[in-house]
DNA sequence: AACATTTTCGCAAATGTTTGCGGTGGATAA
DNA sequence: TTATCCACCGCAAACATTTGCGAAAATGTT
């Protein structure tokens, strides 16, 4: 009939022309605005799907300065916890309208920063970040924060300042596997952290000891890993000693995987001669023989109540909050 | 010391107006435009570092009708093919100044359509793909690229139409595994395949039947399992026949998991009793004791690949293509 | 000094959408 | 007849940038 294909793609003028009205009207009918009158809104509409016009969301953010996408940073996408994390976070935001643009920092405190300038640069609507270890990115945060742009921190928070945050309750947790532990009347306890400088490590640790240390009966020692080799090597060393503990405890996936590629195929039976204990996303203890028993941190209940507080903060400026996840003790035959 | 903070963000004409030039003269300074003197150019971009301007991306976009921004669309991230993948397209991406944006279909082909559309929405200049079982959105491929905005399909890709595919060579990796059947004298195996009617499964399992039919001392049982529970299901009834296999193959690490849930607390022994050998991306596997043995499938690889081919696509119309990606052999214990 | 050339820069259009405001025509009320 | 009001619609500015074209200024050439 008419040129329907003149030009590539729709656009609100050349549906004008078609139609002889003004751009603007075409506009308020696509968008039924009281202004205008059904019959109009009929025809801008029917010829609008017939050309399969779609409003030029770069055209849109320009003038109404949103993007509707968040910007997400993790040290990695390729973890357990991120990625239940990011999936939830995904489909969360998809139901209101937002998409999500990720990136990596690998853990590297500088591609943080520029992963930070990204998302400055995309003008995303909001930002949702797990640090790097030894991230010094704070000033930006702030920055960013105070030019209106919303942060929301989880899993790996910043231990200082006021920041809007959303994590595990990591004392919980460990506290929750410090209390499992003298219950089952371990004797000698190696419990594995992970990067010393993270708050996350800091926290479970002082925890966990903090429960074990009224404990007479049980000797603790503390080991940090960087990654899960380090955890390879040192439940290597540990096992290997005339006088081996009796349990071995894992503050992440991570380290357990590390744990247990020297204790499935070690001498020593699980739960009999050495016992585990981790705090897990869920995924990971269950693939073991026997499924190793946790604390669980479900990084997709976070991702739910993180999407949820970015909502609420960017609708009106909310006072900071710390949101925290319970945990839950999930036994499995390890312990 | 001049108004360097009047209104929030910078803008060429606010960079204009403080130097008492145009709005041109400041944008071709910044691009470093041969037209603009040594002299202006300092001045432009002294200010503009001051006041920390940064051009807006949805102006820019607009004008050059590009977002520097790639669409990718899987069925679930939480995969650890798929994980590995992304991580790997990532990080390529972000070294040629490429973002992007990540969608999830839960394997709904109605929410892979939509999210088709959220891409064009987006007006990425580009999208990579796996497909949801029983996608329906072939139409739409063609008509996106028709529409000159490329795509490159990955892992799932489509069987029938002309497309730029990256995937696994699934035909060798499955003539692989059964070669290793073969060799290592197997008598009865169970084959635990994915979802029918997924290209990538026809293909593994007729390069894989293919070859074993041709071996009259082998009886091949195959199975389909959806997901990881069909696996355990199908397993947990052969192993408690009284005629058990003495193999199975799994041609995915999800299949993997699902089976050796039953597996590493059965009575048969691995590889003794019962020999277990999988496609898998080289994670899940040495998780288990005795390590899988397994044919590689790398999505880091493959990602790389990917978005290598994606560049190529969008610099010039290249002609399709079908790049495969070889596997290899990782020898386990467990055959 | 007259002319030609190069350097340097500004004008204005174009991208597509949103929105405040003003305008038109017709109906109803005074 | 004039005033009032409502329903409907268009004008034009604004958003920030890019870019073709042309003009002024500076420099070079006779």
């Amino acid at each position: 009939m008419i040129a329907v294909k003149m030009g590539q793609t729709a656009t609100l003028k050349k549906i004008s022309v078609q139609l002889n009205m003004s751009i603007s009207t075409v506009s308020r009918a696509l968008k039924n605005h009281p202004d205008i009158s059904e019959n109009t809104k009929r025809k801008v509409k029917e010829l609008a799907a017939l050309m399969e016009y779609e409003p030029n969301s770069y055209a849109v953010n320009l003038r109404t300065n949103k993007s509707k996408v968040l910007g997400l940073i993790v040290p990695a996408i390729s973890n357990m916890f991120n990625e239940s994390f990011i999936s939830a976070v995904e489909n969360e935001a998809r139901k209101s309208g937002y998409s999500l643009m990720i990136l990596q920092s690998g853990d590297d405190p500088l591609q943080e920063s520029e992963n930070l300038k990204l998302c400055k640069h995309y003008r995303v609507d909001g930002i949702f970040i797990s640090l790097a270890a030894e991230s010094y990115s704070s000033e930006l945060f702030t920055k960013y924060i105070e030019s209106n742009i919303p942060i929301v921190f989880f899993d790996r928070v910043p231990e200082a300042g006021n920041f809007d945050t959303v994590c595990m309750a990591d004392e919980e947790a460990a506290t929750m596997a410090a209390h499992a532990i003298i219950t089952y009347k371990k004797k000698k306890v190696l419990a594995l952290f992970g990067n010393p400088v993270l708050s996350i490590t800091k926290k479970r640790k002082d925890a966990f000891l903090k429960i074990l240390k009224k404990e007479k009966t049980v000797a603790v020692e503390v080991e940090y890993c960087i990654n899960g080799a380090d955890a390879t090597q040192h439940v290597t060393k540990a096992i290997n000693k005339t006088n081996p503990p009796d349990h071995i405890f894992c503050m992440s996936d991570e380290i357990l995987i590390g744990a247990m590629k020297v204790l499935k195929n070690a001498p020593l039976k699980i739960p009999e001669d050495i016992s585990v204990l981790a705090i897990s996303n869920g995924f990971i203890p269950g693939l073991f023989n026997p499924e190793i028993s946790y604390v669980e941190t479900s990084g997709f209940e976070l991702g739910k109540l993180a999407i949820k507080r970015m909502l609420e903060n960017m609708e009106a400026k909310t006072p900071i909050k710390a949101i925290m996840l319970p945990s839950r003790f999930v036994q499995g035959n390890s312990l």
